[in-house]
DNA sequence: AATTAATTTGACCAACTGGTAAAACTAACG
DNA sequence: CGTTAGTTTTACCAGTTGGTCAAATTAATT
């Protein structure tokens, strides 16, 4: 449907985006302003307001991507695969987001902390859903004796919770542990922590 | 220093700070409005504004008492006490400060993400020594053989993205659980992975 | 009760907010 | 080259924002 996309286009919607996502992830929606929007793209306010209806369509554009991203590494865990180093390539991957996607990481962040008001059918629908099932495959690999019992819910919490905390934390990372980069630390301590609690 | 509080001036700091409190954390600093406090309090604009000199005022009064109460749990910790008492009791507080202040734990968070303009001489100061001194501890724990060599640090990062999950994301884990309280299995969970972690 | 100190209000302001409209400009294309 | 479609800017607006000020009200003290 958006075939007729003109190079300008492209070009102005992807700036757009981006200086979206970085003012957004700070700030948050409603601490956000056109203006900030405007400075960061280096385009005039009426002009993104040419490309996208509102403030508040730039937003969902940008959650709208970011939930497609966020979901799929679920999807693509396979049930058929070694129950131990599927969940570890899962985790790996999110952490591997949280250091490449930071501010994706932020402006969900955001919009869950402020009670989700834009996505909250999607968490409860969509996500919902997807856990669902990877909580039931966990299930049935720990009651194949695959893994050791573990309640899977807190299982997937904690991964979520470890992995965007390097992101959304980075601030406080950094600030007790240095500046630089640490993901390999997280990785490594990551990898034994479930390892430690998914062997038998 | 401020023995002299009125009644009404003990009433009206409290409401505000409570109000403020409930803002701060759904929207951050600068999406907030003083307006919204106010209508939270009860009281008008101006009377507001009698009370705390300004909007950043409230802000840094909240982040003050957070910050004091934050640190304590972690100077509450005994060297000479059992390490994986010690570390467990220090993880429970941290979960229970979690289901009894959510907000608060959400205003620290909107804080952090947005790159901690207002804290960060904190972090890197007070928090940084009171972490180091910890780790230090626990490293210490280590080489007496007390606990498995670990990465103090981010053991730390872990407890705290743990813990602090359940308040800040507190509506995406009720859309994915179903609504209700759901900190006794995360405890359960925690010290289940705690005690994997910490024994040798 | 009278006086003083503390509190609350209403009216107001300048800066900023998201958004609009039309004119001016630029690129694309036959 | 001329025409059209696409793009950008200028000027603007009404509502909101944090904050002020003096007057009005209420509480405390003598």
């Amino acid at each position: 449907m958006k075939k007729t996309e003109t190079r300008i286009q492209k070009k102005n919607h992807s700036a757009i985006k981006a200086a979206g996502l970085k003012v957004f992830a700070q700030f948050g929606f409603r601490g956000s302003t056109l203006d900030q929007i405007a400075t960061e793209s280096g385009l005039s306010k009426p002009n993104i307001l040419y490309y996208f209806s509102s403030k508040e369509a730039i937003y969902e554009a940008l959650l709208a991507q970011l939930l497609t991203d966020w979901l799929q590494p679920v999807r693509d865990i396979n049930p058929a695969g070694d129950p131990v180093e599927e969940i570890l390539k899962y985790a790996k991957h999110k952490l591997k987001m949280s250091r490449l996607y930071p501010r994706e990481s932020r402006l969900y962040a955001n919009e869950i902390i402020q009670g989700a008001p834009r996505i909250k059918s999607v968490l409860t629908g969509e996500l919902r859903d997807v856990v669902a099932t990877l909580a039931q495959l966990i299930k049935n690999w720990s009651e194949a004796g695959l893994i050791r019992v573990i309640d899977p819910y807190h299982l997937i919490f904690s991964i979520w919770a470890m992995t965007q905390h390097y992101a959304d934390f980075d601030v406080q990372v950094q600030a007790v542990l240095g500046d630089g980069d640490h993901f390999d630390d997280a990785e490594q301590y990551l990898e034994d922590m479930l390892r430690r609690m998914l062997t038998v």
